[in-house]
DNA sequence: TGCAAAATAGAACGATCGTTCTTTTTTAAT
DNA sequence: ATTAAAAAAGAACGATCGTTCTATTTTGCA
């Protein structure tokens, strides 16, 4: 569609043919119920989206919901595709504007904290869809796992940029610095919205202030960094990718 | 029942009364079924937990099953009794053999990390059911909420004890520390799990080393610790307690 | 304005769920 | 061995689920 640079190659509505209208009708309430399916899944989860819950929601029938999608599974990996735009937009090309190295890295994680505790309705289906898809096979499951893949790999790559740039040691794994980073939001998410923790925020700013000053080029290094074993880290999230979703 | 020392004073099967059985066969095959709910709720979380698949897995009718407890919120409760039992005596009471400070919290992380990403079906019920619950109220949650807490303030407990004995550092803030492992544990369980990454425990292992260089005592300290905001960090996890559930 | 196609609604299906009620089997103490 | 209670089974209930099929309404272009 756009050849700006982009999270991941994922197309989620056909383009228009030529002639035609820009937006048929079809397409809008198509549009509106992945967002109400969105709002839903963020608060019971994706495993718990209905149809029924999503029909009522949008004051439409359950068969008229359903015919857009013809499957409740099209409907899940098409909420998935949404919060995966929404995510991209919010997060990534949020981050993009600040400068490579520290204060992009910086913006990613604060972006990622707000999207992951936002005040309201919002749930990170990234994290809840990790848990109620852990243990299944099928297209949805490859679809969460490609996102959720894709954005940390885009997450390493800012922490490789800052090491580019030598505000970051070249002295520790990236994936081990891109872990530690993911394992505060994690931790932030489930202090934050299970436990109720009203400082779970501040803690988990703090965790990755500390991350950069331990982290920081020139700063004195923990005693295991640098071993064999991290170094072949990669993840393998995909296994039978469906459609192309890391961009180069 | 005992007097030693407890991670919590709930207790899950009452008091056999004298000149009885020991064990009716009533309470055996509750256990079974209970032992059995566990096996499942690990795999398709407590809330995908339903009767006639525990009913299926015992060989037993789904009215036999339910007769036993009397709703599926009760057997839910159950289910996280018994893991937490079975937690406290893998992680918390295992790791009590240990000298304090230092030996007895690594023994915990190393103990929570096999409970987590434990090799065959194990999954870990704090984890999932955080996610499940999160936006619920009411008793099954309650139990969950509560018996998680109780957990992180003996964990967090360790780490105080570690700071009294010298081996880190009083500087940093002990919620601070115990936040961080915490999310270590949830990393370890988000992408030994979900995104099936086969270096996972490795960097689970290595962020918990590098905590402990971190915080170790007489290190150097990052930029940001000891400050107001977190050192009134208070766990809410239990809104509506029940039953006794923390012990002091 | 007419008309085909698209979009939506409505009803019904088989399946599964938690739960209740009734009946049968098993237990455990006399 | 007898017997009352406990345990377990079996059938059925209302509800909800995803899905299918058919009818109705709405759309969008001629």
């Amino acid at each position: 569609m756009t050849d700006r640079k982009t999270l991941s190659k994922v197309e989620s509505v056909p383009a228009p043919e030529a002639g035609r209208r820009v937006l048929i009708k079809g397409q809008q309430t198509k549009a509106v119920i992945v967002q109400a399916a969105l709002g839903l899944a963020s608060q019971i989860g994706l495993d718990g989206l209905s149809i029924g819950a999503v029909a009522e929601v949008t004051g439409m029938s359950k068969s008229g919901v359903f015919a857009h999608f013809g499957s409740r599974e099209e409907l899940q990996i098409s909420v998935i595709r949404e919060y995966h735009d929404r995510f991209e937009a919010e997060v990534f090309y949020a981050a993009m504007q600040k400068p490579r190295g520290v204060p992009r890295l910086q913006a990613m994680f604060d972006n990622w904290m707000v999207q992951t505790s936002a005040e309201i309705d919002s749930g990170c289906i990234y994290i809840s869809g990790a848990v109620e898809f852990h243990d299944r096979t099928g297209p949805v499951r490859d679809a969460l796992a490609s996102s959720v893949a894709t954005w940390l790999t885009a997450l390493r790559r800012a922490v490789e940029l800052a090491q580019a740039s030598g505000q970051l040691s070249h002295e520790a794994d990236a994936h081990q610095i891109a872990f530690e980073i993911h394992s505060l939001i994690l931790a932030l998410h489930y202090e934050a919205r299970f436990l109720r923790n009203p400082v779970a925020t501040e803690l988990a700013r703090r965790g990755f202030s500390n991350i950069l000053a331990r982290y920081a080029a020139g700063s004195t290094t923990p005693s295991s960094v640098k071993t064999g074993a991290a170094k072949s880290a990669k993840l393998v999230a995909v296994p039978k990718p469906r459609r192309k979703t890391i961009s180069d």
